[in-house]
DNA sequence: ACATTAAGTGATT
DNA sequence: AATCACTTAATGT
């Protein structure tokens, strides 16, 4: 039986030193997260931080128009950068988070934000880089928006998922697909079916084989 | 066998 | 590239 202290050192034993993995062992909450759970909406108030030790979540944005936009994946060693701004600033979500697959998290209350960017240097730079990536990947969402069509934004994306999946083989549908790329149904199926006239890919029910010489 | 849901397609904007 | 209207195919009950 693993302990929640030996996930938290297998996932964060290099990054955190002892006596503040000793502390996140005491205070963090380990909650199991099924896929499809929405952890955080529109307007929730945020009381945890989350440090992901396994799986995955996704991470949307929306407009007023109630148009959503994919932000970033979150993967385990990962925390979301959006409620360390909201920690900070004690502010409301404006962004949702689903799970992708089904996942493990640490919930740290947030009254230990403050507290341990003063006393540990690991969980300061741990923050900050966080914030860092979470940025560059915002930036790569705002380049393929602008600039990338619609079906390189679809191949990216498909291979964006395999990467978190570790699979070649991605159980979606093709409204899912447009969800997430903000396009439409029809659309989606039409590239996935020139791909698959292509060869780069292989279209079942509610399944796509990538072809692994293509990614 | 029937209902439901996913995927494919042509036409229109 | 999006939307509509419709067809066809796969899957669940």
């Amino acid at each position: 039986m693993t302990t929640t202290l030996d996930k938290i050192n297998t996932h964060y034993g290099y990054v955190f030193e002892n006596e503040l993995i000793e502390e996140i062992n005491y205070v963090a909450n380990l909650r199991k997260l099924n896929e499809g759970d929405a952890i955080i909406s529109y307007g929730d108030t945020i009381k945890y931080m989350p440090l992901l030790i396994k799986g995955s979540i996704k991470v949307f944005r929306e407009d007023e128009k109630g148009n959503e936009v994919l932000l970033y994946y979150l993967e385990k060693g990962d925390t979301c950068a959006m409620s360390l701004s909201c920690c900070l600033g004690n502010k409301k979500s404006t962004i949702q988070a689903v799970v992708e697959e089904e996942s493990e998290v640490l919930l740290i209350p947030i009254n230990y934000m403050n507290e341990w960017i003063c006393k540990y240097e690991t969980w300061k730079s741990f923050v900050f880089n966080s914030y860092n990536s979470r940025f560059d990947e915002m930036l790569k969402v705002i380049d393929s928006l602008a600039f990338m069509k619609m079906d390189e934004r679809l191949l990216k994306h498909l291979n964006d998922k395999c990467m978190i999946t570790g699979s070649f083989e991605l159980s979606v549908n093709h409204r899912e697909l447009a969800l997430e790329l903000n396009s439409s149904r029809e659309v989606i199926s039409r590239l996935l079916k020139k791909m698959e006239l292509d060869g780069k890919i292989v279209l079942k029910r509610n399944l796509i084989v990538l072809n692994e010489s293509e990614v």
